[in-house]
DNA sequence: GGGCATTGTAACGGAGTTGTTACGGCTTCC
DNA sequence: GGAAGCCGTAACAACTCCGTTACAATGCCC
């Protein structure tokens, strides 16, 4: 996603550097801060997507910045913690921090907790206010309840709907076969695996262009169907 | 974390008062058994945080307290052997303990030891509520169930996921080969070791770099396995 | 009442998964 | 040095799970 802003604080300018760099190179907009204080006066004036946050900072540390933040916003924080201090990572976590990382680390484990946060932090706002969704050629409204693939109205039954309106707003999560059936059908389906697997079916038929490779819901054998993931 | 409270059940009164002594002085609060019945009668009423257990005891010995314990909970266990006494780490080990030192110990020693688990038991908890994992190249996200190697996605069945979930909850702790499979395939399983083996070996094709030199999934000859070493 | 859409049930085949067994190397213990 | 135990590896067979299809039951609208 392009552009995203992201606030990082440490005080030590190897690892500022080292972030920036990073993640400017991958596409985000990035923001800097030394100190615990000039973290809350930029976050004053402009809310990131983001904040990395390192524990040990002269005067007011990470965890206390953690708490300012969660006085007044649910932003996603990401905890930079020494290595085996197992205790910081315990009470980030307490503190509502979303994840930790450990120093040091590789530019790929960045890269990669900044875009799994990222990416829930998309996901959860899909499902929340959200009217409508959108995943590649795949359009739902749920007001109207209208869904269209590559620009065309697909006519979807009230149980197929039903389902793929659940799929949508859990979407990029995992969603067992039980769960489907006890939240689309009702209580009393777990276990009746054979009308889940048919209505899968049925609905792949109007959505997928090649049902044998489905390209939303993809199946996890064992387990149960997820809608789109990244990418 | 202050005031958590431990169990020292140890017939030497001289190595009682030690570790009391050290574990009080350390901020703990510790209670006290001189034999194995009494430790089940104290431990009937309340369960501590952590117990440290003397192998040597009067009657019912260390490792049948452990067992007993571990009949019905997974509080921590310490266990105090004799030095050189290498089957009874085993044995141990194998019984659940999740860690043992050898007579005669410095205070030093025990209040690391003590530390080391606890914090473990702490992370443990925090790793319950944590939505991703990461060990070196290693990289897995709980809620997508996606799992990857250096940055590459791996395919993992249902089993197998299962297997790792559980060693990447419980990191850096011995799990012995019984608990693995009572808790991966079921409490009908123990015993059934070839099984364990044979998905041990195939999550590390997928997963290691070089099979014959195992990273993450580290074989504990005669105990079980372990996920990232040691802090 | 007849036609139609919708939904649940049953059956089958194939792909993937899983438990079992066997074997060989390695270590440990007498 | 031989036996026993433990572990990794490999191949195999049974099984599970899923997609697919066909069919029956239900409800709705004209």
């Amino acid at each position: 996603m392009p552009g995203e802003h992201i606030l990082v604080v440490d005080d030590e300018p190897r690892y500022l550097r080292l972030v920036r760099f990073n993640l400017e190179a991958a596409g985000y907009r990035v923001g800097c801060a030394a100190t615990g204080e000039e973290a809350l006066t930029i976050l004053a004036k402009q809310i990131p997507d983001l904040v990395i946050l390192d524990v040990m900072l002269p005067g007011l540390d990470g965890f206390g910045v953690c708490a300012r933040i969660r006085e007044v916003s649910m932003i996603p924080i990401i905890m930079l913690t020494a290595r085996g201090a197992e205790e910081d990572k315990v009470k980030g976590l307490r503190l509502g921090a979303d994840d930790y990382i450990a120093k040091p680390f590789s530019a790929q484990e960045l890269l990669a907790r900044v875009e799994a946060v990222l990416r829930r932090v998309r996901l959860a706002e899909v499902a929340g206010r959200q009217t409508s969704f959108t995943q590649g050629d795949l359009q739902m409204d749920f007001l109207t309840r209208r869904v269209t693939v590559r620009g065309k109205e697909v006519r979807l039954s009230p149980t197929e709907y039903r389902l793929l309106h659940y799929l949508a707003a859990n979407a990029g999560k995992v969603l067992t076969q039980d769960d489907l059936l006890e939240k689309v059908w009702g209580q009393g389906y777990r276990g009746e695996q054979e009308v889940l697997r048919v209505t899968v079916w049925r609905l792949r038929q109007k959505l997928e262009d090649d049902s044998q490779h489905p390209q939303y819901i993809v199946t996890l054998s064992g387990v149960g169907y997820i809608l789109g993931g990244p990418t």
